[in-house]
RNA sequence: GGGCGAUUAGCUCAGUUGGAUAGAGCGUUGGUCUCCGGAACCAAAGGCCGUGGGUUCAACUCCCGCAUCGCCCA
């Protein structure tokens, strides 16, 4: 808002596309500063200090936007000073008016962006490196949401893969009674305990299966014949599994929404492969001459997208094309992936069917894509049809969503492929502390391990957000609500979880993801908290508040700006996070933005001997000044907050 | 072997398109509280930004090499 201002401004004095600005290490040369004097100084042979002396003088004929001065300083920088009156005249009334749209786009885009995320195989419990690409994911819907996008979050089921099988499998015929054809269901599900959750359950016999699998070779066939019988669609057993990937999705869908996460749709694989995705994708790879048949050299048999031909090694002849169908005619998961990207931007002419899957906590339904579904015209659903497409899924991943984005650029969906983005971020893994707690034996020292659903050793994600919970109870001074414990728990994790780069490992560690001061979620919503309370005291006693233009006092103080500062960077930050899908950034804001309010309200008068609390002040101006800046930043406070997936609180 | 990413304070991490004195939190040490919410605030200590070159008036930032760690591909 203020920054903008200047940079356009300069912008046109000076025909640059793009105007850095900077920070001056010390106050009184001005609020902020450029630096691009320094840079024009060699392209224009003229001293850098000339430059800026006469672009200040030219400046100052027509001010920018809530600048009051512009100063020059040794070697050349330029420095504005704000004129945060002015500021604060049109930005404070304009978030009160504002509320919930304050920075909002006033035209939306209505561009319509798939967002897929979570896709936890259906076979146990989801662990905590699952939540933060559900966490990712809700995020960036949410700000694409608020930046006018229309959304859609779908979450993907892998209901055929291999993991699923191994559970199939383990309940089918690890332990007695075994399964027999034509026996009765009901004694395998009665292997499930009553007293413990069925995600958890798998969790411990899924590993169990792996360890006895070396030992029992007989298992491996039965996972073969499993196998087929999953993937050929065959009653009863792939009604069986049908049946217990629908309960763990459940208990997936129930993990994540104690931590407000929700869908618009369910995509399962057997839909994918059931509906004839693939045939379709086939032919339409061979019509846009994207396919090649190899009748000689290593992929002999194959149909292949080319890429980069055949290469020679040190090791002999080797291909860089991608393979999609084996010379056995078996369809590789690039095969698949690239069917469905396409259904994703509607250029698939196959379609799923659907049903309601059913309610949601935040009130809308949620759909799936089912074999005994309805087409979406009848259910006036479009689903699918994106502009933009974002597949949130880590990095190990990278090079194959490249390959399915090279797909569609060889097919001449050059706008689709640019469209596609692959939102990678990195794992979570365990510090050695977490590691040893977790009973895993430690044979080297390592500064990180991964979670193995193979050996069961992981955080479990509802342990997770118990063990939160329980801690926001003991270190609060007075007995919580359930309910304020829940947000509480669900802000310190989503923080934790979206406070680190993309690029950044998280070692996980229960010691710091378990804290409860400084920089975390749980100060955002006490700040948040106290603004309330705050507000609701004054409205006790009475204390009214009508903003007019008369209560700004001249000068403002430090910590006045400061706040002042902070609500305006709010719209900046949140288009910048649609563009960059970064939601890292946006944190660090919510906890400058958290921090700068407790400034302001522990020192409104900054170096004087005693603060005076807002609702006491005798100045009426004064007075209500302050408690409309409380008021701006809880407003403010309040959408940052639910940018980022946390309710916000109005009493701790 | 090829590719991608990382390396910043004791620990966990930020650091915009290159700009003035590299920032937070935790931990440590010392302080603050009669009044609107102390899960708070203030202060101090703590840095060869992995390493060696290069580009530039200016490099944590850009380029090249090396080291270490992680991942992906064959």
């Amino acid at each position: 808002m203020i920054r903008e201002g200047v940079v356009s401004a300069l912008k046109e004095l000076l025909n640059m596309e793009e105007i850095p600005l900077n920070v001056p290490p010390q106050r009184e040369m001005g609020d902020f500063s450029s630096a691009v004097c320094l840079s024009l100084a060699k392209q224009r042979r003229e001293s850098p200090m000339k430059i800026a002396q006469e672009l200040s003088e030219r400046m100052k004929s027509k001010l920018p936007p809530y600048i009051q001065e512009v100063g020059v300083s040794p070697p050349g920088y330029l420095n504005f000073k704000v004129d945060w009156p002015g500021l604060a005249q049109d930005l404070v009334p304009k978030i009160l008016q504002e509320g919930e749209d304050f920075g909002k786009p006033s035209v939306p885009l209505k561009k319509k962006v798939f967002i897929e995320h979570t896709s936890v195989n259906p076979n146990k419990a989801m662990h905590i490196g699952h939540l933060r690409n559900s966490v990712l994911g809700d995020t960036v819907a949410r700000v694409l949401r608020w930046n006018g996008f229309s959304t859609e979050v779908c979450n993907y089921i892998d209901d055929t893969g291999l993991q699923v099988v191994d559970v199939v499998t383990a309940l089918l015929y690890l332990d007695s009674p075994f399964y027999q054809e034509g026996s009765n269901f009901k004694t395998v599900w009665a292997k499930v305990p009553g007293d413990q959750s069925l995600d958890y359950f798998c969790w411990d016999l899924y590993a169990r299966f792996q360890n006895e699998m070396e030992k029992r070779p007989s298992l491996l066939e039965k996972r073969e014949e499993v196998l087929h019988q999953i993937e050929g669609g065959q009653a009863p057993v792939s009604n069986f599994a049908k049946e217990l990937t629908s309960k763990i999705v459940q208990s997936h869908l129930e993990t994540v929404a104690q931590l407000s996460i929700f869908y618009d749709l369910l995509n399962w694989e057997s839909d994918i492969i059931g509906r004839g995705f693939w045939p379709a994708t086939f032919e339409l790879l061979k019509d846009k001459k994207a396919l090649r048949f190899e009748t000689e050299g290593p992929n002999e048999g194959c149909w292949v997208v080319p890429f980069g031909g055949i290469v020679e090694t040190a090791e002999g002849m080797k291909s860089l094309d991608k393979i999609l169908v084996r010379s056995n005619g078996s369809l590789t998961y690039t095969g698949k992936d690239v069917a469905y990207q396409l259904w994703k931007f509607g250029l698939l002419n196959k379609d799923f069917l659907y049903k309601l899957w059913g309610p949601q906590a935040n009130g809308e339904g949620l759909w799936t894509t089912a074999p005994d579904g309805q087409p979406g015209d009848r259910l006036s659903k479009n689903f699918g049809h994106a502009e933009m497409v974002i597949n949130v899924i880590d990095t190990r991943q990278s090079y194959p969503q490249q390959v399915v984005v090279e797909c569609l650029r060889q097919m001449g969906f050059e706008k689709e492929a640019n469209a596609s983005i692959h939102l990678a971020y990195e794992v979570v893994n365990l510090s050695p502390q977490a590691a040893r707690l977790l009973g895993m034996g430690e044979t080297e020292e390592k500064k990180a391990y991964a979670m193995s659903g193979r050996s069961g050793t992981g955080v479990k994600a509802k342990d997770f957000i118990q063990m939160v919970k329980q801690k926001v109870i003991e270190k609060a001074d007075h007995p919580l609500p359930e309910s304020v414990a829940s947000v509480l728990a669900s802000a310190a994790i989503r923080y934790y979880l979206l406070k680190f780069t993309l690029e950044s490992q998280i070692v996980f560690d229960f010691d710091e993801a378990l804290k409860t001061t400084g920089d975390t979620g749980v100060y955002l919503e006490y700040a948040h908290a106290r603004a309330c309370s705050i507000l609701r005291k004054a409205k006790e006693q009475k204390v009214d508040h009508p903003w007019n233009r008369d209560c700004i006092p001249n000068p403002l103080t430090k910590t006045e700006k400061g706040l002042l500062d902070a609500l305006s960077r709010f719209p900046s930050v949140l288009v910048k996070t649609g563009k960059t899908f970064r939601v890292s950034p946006l944190t660090e804001y919510s906890f400058d933005l958290a921090a700068s309010f407790t400034d302001f309200y522990e020192h409104p008068d900054p170096g004087a001997d005693a603060q005076t609390p807002f609702i006491h002040l005798q100045d009426g101006n004064l007075r209500t000044f302050r408690l409309s800046l409380v008021r701006a930043f809880q407003m403010v406070m309040a959408n940052v907050l639910s940018l980022m997936g946390m309710p916000a609180l109005q009493k701790i």
